[in-house]
DNA sequence: GTCCAGTCGG
DNA sequence: CCGACCGGAC
C-alpha cells in the first residue's frame, strides 16, 4: 500500500469509529436530501444548516414537490442562510430533475455537473454520499488535509482543482464503502481536527502520516489566498436588504420603499439592476417581487 | 477582521 | 485564472 493510500484507509478508519451525527449522514437519507444539504453547505457553516434543511424537506419532500412552486417560494424559504442564487439555482435544479429524470437525482457525474448551481464539489458529493459511489470528494477542508498531509505545506492556496481530484482519489480506498467512509472522514478531519487556525495534531488519525509534520511545520510562503472584502457597505449588503425587504412582503413591495432602503441612489439601483438581471427579483407593478415563475 | 462541505461569468 | 456573491459566528 502507498502511503496515500495508507492515508485512506487510515482516516476511514478514524471516522468508522465515531463521528458526529450529522442528518445527511444518516443511512436511508433521501439523495434529495443529500443534495439540498449540499446547496445549503455551499459557503455556509454546517451549524447554520442543520435546522434549515429539516424545515425545507419538510415542505418539500421530492424535487417535483418544489418544482412545483415558483422560484420566489425557495427565495423566501432560503430566508437568510445567504448567497440566495442558491435558492434559485435549487429551485431551477428540482425542474430540471423532474423533467429530464423522472424526478429522482441522477447519479451520475456528469448528469449531476450539468444541474444548476451544481459543480466540481456537490457532483460528487451528491455521488458519493446518496449513492455510494467511489469518486474522490474535494472541499476546502479536504483541500487542507491534503495540502498538509500529502504536499507538506500549511495552506491549500489556490484552487488546483483536477489535481486536487486526482491526489484524492489516489488515497480513496477500493472498496467503495471504505472509499465513502475515506472522503467523508477526510472532510470531518479537516472540519474538526486539522482546522484552518489550530489544527490539534495530538487527536489526528494521521499525525505519523503528515508531510507537513515531518517538515516541522514550515510557514506557508505560496501565494496568498485572495482576500475577502468587507461586507459592510458592499453592494451585497444592499443586495441582502433588498432581498430581506422582499421575502418580508407577499406583495410587490413599491419602488419608493426600496428607495428608503440604501441611502445611496447609484449602489441601491446598481444592486437592484444585479438582482433582476440575476432573476432574484422582477419587476411588478410600480414595485418589485420575488420571481413569481 | 476571518472563515465557512462553492459556483459562476467574465 | 479571478472577483462577485450573503450572512452569521468566532
Amino acid at each position: 500500500m502507498g502511503a496515500d493510500a495508507a492515508i485512506g484507509e487510515r482516516v476511514a478508519a478514524w471516522f468508522a469509529s465515531g463521528h458526529r451525527p450529522l442528518p445527511w449522514r444518516a443511512p436511508g437519507y433521501p439523495a434529495w436530501g443529500v443534495l439540498v444539504s449540499e446547496f445549503m453547505l455551499q459557503q455556509t457553516p454546517v451549524a447554520r444548516v442543520i435546522p434549515r434543511l429539516a424545515e425545507w424537506l419538510a415542505r418539500w419532500p421530492a424535487p417535483a414537490d418544489l418544482a412545483a412552486v415558483p422560484a420566489g417560494e425557495a427565495v423566501r424559504a432560503w430566508d437568510r442562510l445567504g448567497y440566495p442564487r442558491r435558492a434559485l439555482n435549487l429551485h431551477a435544479a428540482s425542474v430540471a430533475i423532474t423533467e429530464r429524470h423522472g424526478g429522482i437525482v441522477p447519479s451520475d457525474v456528469d448528469a449531476l455537473l450539468a444541474l444548476p448551481g451544481v459543480g466540481p464539489y456537490t457532483a460528487r458529493a451528491v455521488a458519493a454520499f446518496a449513492y455510494g459511489i467511489r469518486v474522490p470528494v474535494v472541499d476546502v477542508n479536504v483541500r487542507r488535509v491534503l495540502a498538509r498531509a500529502v504536499r507538506g505545506v500549511g495552506e491549500p492556496g489556490p484552487a488546483r482543482t483536477n489535481e486536487e481530484l486526482a491526489v484524492m482519489e489516489t488515497l480513496l480506498p477500493a472498496d467503495p464503502e471504505r472509499a465513502r467512509l475515506a472522503n467523508a472522514g477526510v472532510m470531518e478531519l479537516g472540519q474538526t481536527v486539522c482546522t484552518a487556525r489550530t489544527p490539534d495534531c495530538a487527536r489526528c488519525p494521521l499525525v505519523d502520516h503528515c508531510a507537513w509534520r515531518d517538515a516541522g511545520y514550515p510557514a506557508y510562503t505560496g501565494p496568498a489566498a485572495p482576500r475577502q472584502k468587507p461586507y459592510a457597505g458592499s453592494d451585497r449588503e444592499v443586495r441582502g436588504r433588498i432581498l430581506r425587504e422582499l421575502r418580508a412582503s407577499e406583495l410587490p413591495v413599491p419602488a419608493a420603499r426600496i428607495a428608503g432602503l440604501w441611502p445611496d441612489d447609484a449602489q441601491r439601483d446598481r444592486s437592484l439592476a444585479g438582482l433582476l438581471a440575476d432573476g432574484l427579483v422582477e419587476a411588478a407593478g410600480d414595485g418589485y417581487a420575488l420571481p413569481s415563475s
